[in-house]
DNA sequence: AAGTGGTCTAGACCACTTT
DNA sequence: AAGTGGTCTAGACCACTTC
């Protein structure tokens, strides 16, 4: 087998127009920063997710289509989309073919809210707004997005209701370049939770989220919004929510009643 | 290529003496319960961490000899393996060889002590033993480990503490018949964490756990062992640990005080 | 019947570690 | 040089879904 040379890294050689008749699955000598062809493919596919040209519920080309338009074996290919379907960006569908992740259908109810019942189940949580409204961003919430102080964000802030109990107050702070149509009524008229709508009418999917937690005790508003006493116990609850290329596109601070309620964690 | 016939799924036809020339990778018809020969490996390698044929640290056997050993192709190991040292039971070394992970070396401190310092790093915590002792399991302990109220359980309180300052208020529960000569000597004399005194001094090791998070208020002795004012707000850790077999080992209810620390978690 | 992902094999070669 | 895991290929066949 004849081996044709070397690249670089994130948009490599073999993403081009393509003429040379094959690949060098690795290399011999003297390429600075050389990575498995896999993760070149695990690249270029995650460019088409980013760029929209395939969207979140649709399917991608089978194995053997991208093996193709890639040039590699489609043992290649499908390495490489192992490897995101375990980090939840793709779903393969045995007989049917690899569809791109969707927070619709997907039971995000699980992977982005971890609260559940203290005996067995939990309905589907009513969202109240309390306010929605563009301001600057607070220091502290520019420096997680990587903004400006003085560039605008979109400020919410909810209470969520688990049959009829208020368990949630949350408040949110998005970019508001990435949010421009973003309203109270859109909001409001939406069903289900907020990333499908974020990912549908605003083009920005939440791949991954890191989470801080803590013990507070409720401020007098707070209080109000969930009709306890001042002072109860609250989770508290830091979420940074990342897009494609680990970019920060969420802040969301909430307070969890943990009173007939409790945050599921598995340590695996 | 000649296809012999089928099996079952746990203790399959790879294990025993083996004089069949062949495997059948899938079959044809009529089998109950069809796992692909990969799984069938895995089962095979799990048993033999169980048996304690391969001791956590220790190195198994390469992947081109488990491939003689169980007849089946180096691939079909290797996808074994992979799984395997995706769950953290198996860690590969290239160049060197797959080992059995342990408690030690790993950084567990943060595979099962999610807390951290708000300013950065956490140095290693001290412990301090209030009460080691062995006692009749409380109902809801028996419960959660399939013990009944009458058998016998070690129960542990201790105190972290994180720069000299109490932090963490910990009640564990552990199965009596798997931990008989644990006392207070052996728990105080042993450096870094107890899954490690657990893993070699008593051949358990806890391979994932699932935790319950929920905000509380500080009890009087709580409170006095962590020198803060009764009612201050504490996360409260619910810990169930597991080993091979998805065996409950362990009930650990932690109390943690928030103020300078906060409790890391990834959403991916 | 055709197309998809899922499993299994056999072999080549590479990169890393140890001898 | 030898042994280990890591990557890549090519091909066979299976299971599931849809037409």
């Amino acid at each position: 087998m004849v081996k044709c040379d070397v690249m670089s890294s994130v948009t490599p050689q073999l993403a081009g127009s393509g003429q040379s008749g094959e690949i060098a699955p690795s290399m011999s000598s003297s390429s600075p920063t050389f990575s498995p062809l896999y993760q070149q493919i695990k690249a270029l596919i995650t460019a088409s997710l980013e760029s929209g040209e395939w969207k979140p519920g649709e399917m991608i080309p089978s194995e053997i289509e991208l093996a193709a338009r890639y040039k590699v074996s489609q043992g290649t290919v499908r390495k490489a989309i192992d490897e995101m379907a375990a980090d939840n960006l793709l779903v393969r569908r045995q007989g049917k073919g690899t569809f791109v992740a969707t927070h619709h259908e997907e039971r995000v109810e699980f992977r982005f809210l971890r609260l559940v019942s203290d005996d067995g189940e939990l309905g589907p949580p009513e969202s109240h707004f309390i306010e929605v409204k563009r301001t600057r961003a607070p220091n502290e919430v520019a420096r997680l997005l990587g903004l400006k102080p003085s560039d605008s964000v979109v400020y919410i802030r909810r209470v969520q209701r688990f049959d009829g109990i208020p368990v949630i107050v949350e408040d949110l702070w998005l970019p508001g370049l990435l949010f421009k149509g973003l309203t109270a009524e859109r909001l409001a008229q939406y069903k289900g939770p907020m990333y499908g709508l974020f990912e549908t009418e605003f083009g920005t999917r939440m791949i991954r989220a890191t989470e801080s937690l803590r013990a507070v005790s409720a401020s007098a508003d707070t209080a109000a919004l969930l009709e306890i006493a001042q002072g109860t116990p609250l989770l508290s609850v830091e979420r940074v929510s990342y897009t494609y290329g680990d970019k920060p596109v969420e802040v969301r601070h909430g307070q969890y009643l943990t009173k007939h309620h409790h945050y599921l964690n598995a340590l695996n």
